[in-house]
DNA sequence: CAACTATACAAACGATCGGTCGTTAAGATA
DNA sequence: TATCTTAACGACCGATCGTTTGTATAGTTG
């Protein structure tokens, strides 16, 4: 194995650092966080991380992959376990709802406070965060194409559209329960999709009432 | 009159830089804007700045207030000209998709950039943020309260609850566009809501058919 | 054991940050 | 004309930023 005592040592820190990155990028975005204030942070030296990564970006981008790969598991993995069809679509938009009720990130959501920061920014990270939002969004458009076909959303239903209202309804959460009410937006969220999948779903047991 | 040619001068300078700091501020928010940019984006020097505001949080809270006020005109205002109702809060949308869709600002939105980058941060500018917000999702709960009254729309629909759906379709355009087609999430935004309104319209003639 | 490698550190670098200070030029006031 | 006010400036300050360098140390390999 080439994993002796010395890499795991290695990328234990490496996890480790990496956590609090996402957490802190999280309420403060991948660039307002200082490799100082990381350091202090984990504990650890700022000149430290050199030896793990070769400038800040490629911490950032490895952030980026850590936080998708969060979201793979807390949301995306939890849906799955759901039968497919319009259960699994909404499962998809509970999970979310849970993940930023449940508070795991202190700022909420990463990916929303570092896409408001790198959208106009041309460069590496905005690459690598424009495609893990470009497949998140193909993930949802995959269930809801699933649903259509499975006979439990009608086939009037377009696609891209409900995607974009369910990806929409579920983002707002942050941006709204961050200066306001909270557990408000959480309903509001929850209720919005579920009264429009109800509404072209033929089979009323599938979903929940309310 | 106290605005003699001296205080005038100032004031046009003291505009200019205002809506040049909202411009910048939709790209990079308003920690990310420095003052040196700021300077030589304005074409005046760094110092400067201190004549017309104590420190950067001053200018800041005015970037604020400055941001309200376009908003107020270029998207609040043009909705006012259409008969109260249900037609006056699609109008309210569609000026706000107007207004993103022309690119007034080169960020897009002031208040998304903004608002990511302040959530959670406490003090005097996330404070006048916070407000800024509750005002505008009051307006539109207004609108909603409004259009109900009127018979517009059914008397079962929630009014915080389509409120919330409304503020969230539009909203979501600036996260989608900037990082992917933004024509596709204009067309999305405005298909979502209208087809919300008229499901609850009952008089089918108040709204476009699309 | 010796040679090597990877982790982690303290110290320092140039650049840039927000902010201060003293000064200049021009309009307003008397 | 003499006096006062204010917009605007250049030069500079301490702090912090990301980054480099050199070094000490612990684990691995021959």
């Amino acid at each position: 194995m080439t994993q002796d005592g010395r890499r795991l040592r290695g990328l234990r820190s490496r996890e480790a650092i990496l956590e609090q990155a996402v957490g802190l990028a999280s309420v403060e975005g991948l660039d307002g966080l200082s490799l100082g204030r990381l350091a202090t942070a984990t504990g650890t030296s700022k000149s430290g991380f050199f030896a793990h990564w070769r400038d800040k970006e490629q911490l950032q981008l490895d952030a980026v992959d850590w936080a998708a790969r969060q979201w793979a598991e807390r949301v995306v993995a939890p849906a799955m376990r759901a039968p497919a069809g319009v259960r699994r679509l909404f499962a998809l938009h509970e999970a979310r709802l849970t993940f930023y009720g449940e508070g795991v990130l202190p700022g909420g959501c990463f990916f929303f406070t570092v896409q408001a920061e790198f959208d106009d920014r041309p460069g590496a990270v905005r690459d690598r965060l424009a495609r893990a939002m470009r497949e998140w969004q193909e993930f949802i458009r995959r269930l809801v194409a699933q649903a259509i076909a499975a006979g439990e959303l009608a086939e009037s239903a377009d696609v891209a559209q409900l995607a974009y209202e369910i990806d929409a309804l579920g983002e707002m959460v942050i941006i709204h329960s961050r200066l306001h009410d909270g557990a408000a937006s959480l309903v509001h969220a929850r209720r919005a999709v579920l009264q429009r999948l109800r509404a072209l779903c033929p089979d009323p047991t599938l979903l929940p009432e309310d």
